[in-house]
DNA sequence: ATTAAATTACCGATTTAGCAGTAATTAATA
DNA sequence: TATTAATTACTGCTAAATCGGTAATTTAAT
């Protein structure tokens, strides 16, 4: 599955995906080395995250980003 | 052209693509409404930037952002 | 060689993400 | 229903991103 990123649809992937892995928030937060409050936060919608952890975060979770420059 | 994006690619991306557009450094930031010091240290590779003011910057560069899921 | 523009660098100040801790609420399961 | 796990929420604190300003250096153009 590929969608186009934006604010909104990075919430629903993480968090479909983290349910496909049986992940609870908590071992997805200890998984990737970053805080339960941001792994919450982003399956909310309501969280700017860093570059960087959010790569974390998807770097567990099997997920590929790609960057598409005309 | 399409890249799978880490810290590393995203800097040489965002220079590649500026240039491409003309664009100043400071042009850029202008655009994306963010300060230079940010556009500057994307660029060298020494930024952990925001997910959000990452996006700001790709929109003006129309560089579009995909997530691959397994 | 001069001039101008762009890039790189550093600074202090402000804003914000990130964290752990805790507690409340919801979901799931026995 | 009772119990446990998971999610949601809030708080105070720390660390880091971000900003504008300024200045030095490099690059480009005349």
């Amino acid at each position: 599955m590929t969608v186009i990123l934006d604010e909104k649809t990075l919430a629903n992937l993480i968090k479909s995906s983290r349910k496909k892995s049986g992940l609870s928030q908590l071992e997805l937060a200890e998984l990737a080395g970053v805080g339960k409050t941001l792994v919450f936060n982003l399956e909310k919608g309501q969280a700017n995250a860093q570059f960087e952890n959010l790569l974390k975060i998807l770097r567990v979770l099997n997920i590929k980003i790609h960057a598409e420059a005309p």
